[in-house]
DNA sequence: AAAAGTTGGTGACTAAAGTTACAATTACAA
DNA sequence: TTGTAATTGTAACTTTAGTCACCAACTTTT
């Protein structure tokens, strides 16, 4: 039994040994470094990346504006590259290592194929869009009735679940960004937060959740 | 053939022969009349509605304030109810007649049976994921952006395309509330709209697109 | 037809967040 | 280490939209 194999099967419990040899076979495996974009906006999408080990950011682009739409993890693949793939379409998004990540790339042939062939493998396609779309319907709720510092708040304690950290290396700028808001209003905010004790802004850019 | 088997052949031209006289012979058709509440928050879903004739609109409710998902037309299924319904859960939307609708109700077991037999009918629910998440992104990206002058010229455009007419027979209220703000500003833009000619409000409560 | 309820219109006010403009600090590279 | 760039801090201002208070018009009920 190869490495990869036995990595497949530990993030992938619930996959069929055939389902994981196939897998293993027509997989690329890729190693991608911290901050790198592995996909953008507009780009033909041949191969389903599925996150082995790492953190992805998904953004959506909107007239120059970013805004974060989820982070994908370990085990997790990207729902709009999915869709993207299996209809050839192009991407409607941007993705963007956060970690050193290890990803595995899927022929866009091979995804069709075992979705039709394996009940578990089109199972997890559609946990991870209902996921997603319960996640930006409550997205979508906090924009509209919740003030910026509640999202702001929400966003670093959803940060620090996500790197597994208190301590988080992000410009304003970022998280601005990611919030789809002014850097101004960021840098106000977190310095209210700091007055009101519940962060401290260590020197290197970094924000200490308490 | 009966009437049911040539409806449903009409609406899902894609569905095999077989497909289409599994749902016929388990699916249940009911009549509902506008305005009728057929799906709440909290509600246990064990059919699957899917349309047959009518409009649906799809709620999400989070702290007594609704905010318009999206609307169900004619061949179309509530992605949300199809999340509860397969894995059982509580719904998570709320959904009213938007005019005298005709569904097809399809039991869970079957729909999660068909899922996998039918290669057609799992596909139609990856399409329906897909649209309405890159819906979901649009509308982020309008509420982020966008002023409400703008959403909600949408909206009434968006209505317009829906109901296929210019008069369209809506209170203030309801539409502050499918927008997710206060009446009153909807009652300022709509005059505003009007004096820029974009629109004009017939006595009734009618808002015609001009 | 009078009363009660619903809907729409509007001015005045408030609050929230986006913008401008620039200063201060920190990081980094020559 | 010194100059340059990037980042953060902040005050003042503007804009947008949410809120309040109230009235008028229209509808429905009694």
């Amino acid at each position: 039994m190869t490495e990869l194999v036995i990595k497949l099967t530990q993030k992938f419990p619930f996959f069929s040994k055939n389902l994981i040899q196939e897998i293993a076979k027509y997989g690329v495996v890729k190693n991608i470094e911290n901050k790198t974009t592995i996909l953008t906006t507009g780009d033909n999408v041949r191969m389903l990346p599925v996150v082995l080990d790492g953190i992805i950011k998904v953004y959506s682009i909107y007239e120059d504006k970013e805004f974060l739409l989820y982070y994908l993890k370990s085990s997790e693949s990207c729902i709009m590259s999915f869709s993207a793939c299996i209809e050839n379409k192009k991407s409607e998004i941007t993705a963007i290592t956060e970690s050193d990540s290890t990803l595995i790339l899927l022929p866009s042939e091979k995804v069709k194929f075992w979705l039709k062939k394996y009940e578990s493998f089109n199972k997890l396609f559609f946990k991870l869009y209902d996921q997603r779309y319960l996640d930006m319907i409550n997205t979508l709720n906090h924009i509209l009735f919740e003030n910026i510092e509640n999202r702001l708040l929400r966003y670093l304690y959803e940060t620090r679940r996500i790197k597994g950290t208190s301590e988080l290396a992000i410009k304003h700028r970022e998280v601005a960004e990611d919030l789809g808001t002014a850097r101004e209003v960021i840098s106000r905010l977190l310095k209210k937060l700091e007055k009101d004790k519940i962060i401290t802004q260590l020197k290197g850019g970094i924000i200490k959740i308490l």
